[in-house]
DNA sequence: TCTCTATATCGATCTATGTCAATACGTCGC
DNA sequence: GCGACGTATTGACATAGATCGATATAGAGA
C-alpha cells in the first residue's frame, strides 16, 4: 500500500450532487469512503484539530507526538495517511517537518454530507 | 457488542466548537470518529444515498439488497450499523422494515467538519 | 396450525488497520 | 566526515471489520 498517489479529495469534490440528492455510483461511494476513512480515527481527528488550532494552521511534527500520547512512528504514520488523503500538506524545514491544513479539504467533504 | 444503546450524534452535536477552532479532547475525538466510521464505508454511503433519494426519504429493506449487490445478511448488518449510529431510523411495517434518514444527522457531522 | 416470506442473528473467514520496537534516512553542528 | 537528532519506513502483532452461508425469528395468509 502506502505510495498510492491519488487525489481523493479532488475526485470527491468533482462529484457535484450531494449524497442525498440522488443515488451515488459505486465509484463515487468508494472515493468518499476513502476520504472519510482517513478522518474516521480519533488520533487523526486530534492531529487535525491540533494542527488547525496552531499558528497559521501549521504545526511541527515534533509538537504532535506528545499531545496524542502515542509513539513517534505511529504519529508519523497517521500524518502520512492524512497527507495522502489530501487533508494535510507537508513542508520540510531542515530536519523538521511542518504539517498544515489543506484549505477547503475538510469543507469539501462536509459539503457532500450536507443535505440542505 | 451490538446492542450498544449510545447516542453518538447527540454527543457529537453537543460539542460546539468545530474541529478546527481549538484542539478537541480525546473523548470528543472518539465520539466523532465513531460517527465517521459508520459512514466511512462505500456500501453504507450507497445505502444512505438510496434511502435519501427515495420517496419521503424512506425505503424498504427489500429494495436495498439488489442495488448494492451484496448478500441480504450483509446489507442487514450495514443497516444496523447506520441505525445504531443514528443516521437511519427503522420502522416496522408488517414483515417489512422501512429505513429513513434521520433529519439533521448527516448535517451535524458535516457542521463539525466545516472550518468556516 | 402450517407454510411462506422478509429480516435479523450467528459463526467463520479473510482483510484492513492501529500500534509499537527497531531500523533506516537525512539534516545539522562540530 | 562524524555523531546527534528529527522523521520516515519496515516488520510483526493484535484487533476490528466486511462478507458470506446457515440458521433463527417473526409476521401474513391459507
Amino acid at each position: 500500500m502506502s505510495t498510492t498517489t491519488l487525489l481523493p479529495l479532488t475526485d470527491v469534490s468533482a462529484c457535484c450532487a450531494p449524497l442525498t440528492r440522488e443515488p451515488i455510483t459505486a465509484t463515487q461511494a468508494a472515493g468518499l469512503a476513502r476520504s472519510l476513512k482517513a478522518i474516521a480515527d480519533p488520533t487523526r481527528l486530534r492531529l487535525i484539530s491540533i494542527v488547525a488550532a496552531s499558528e497559521g494552521q501549521e504545526a511541527c511534527a515534533c509538537d504532535l507526538t506528545e499531545p496524542v500520547g502515542l509513539s513517534q512512528s505511529t504519529v508519523s504514520h497517521h500524518l502520512k495517511v492524512l497527507t495522502d488523503a489530501g487533508f494535510l500538506s507537508r513542508r520540510q524545514v531542515g530536519t523538521w517537518a511542518h504539517f498544515a491544513l489543506v484549505p477547503g479539504a475538510l469543507d469539501s467533504v462536509a459539503r457532500l454530507l450536507t443535505t440542505a
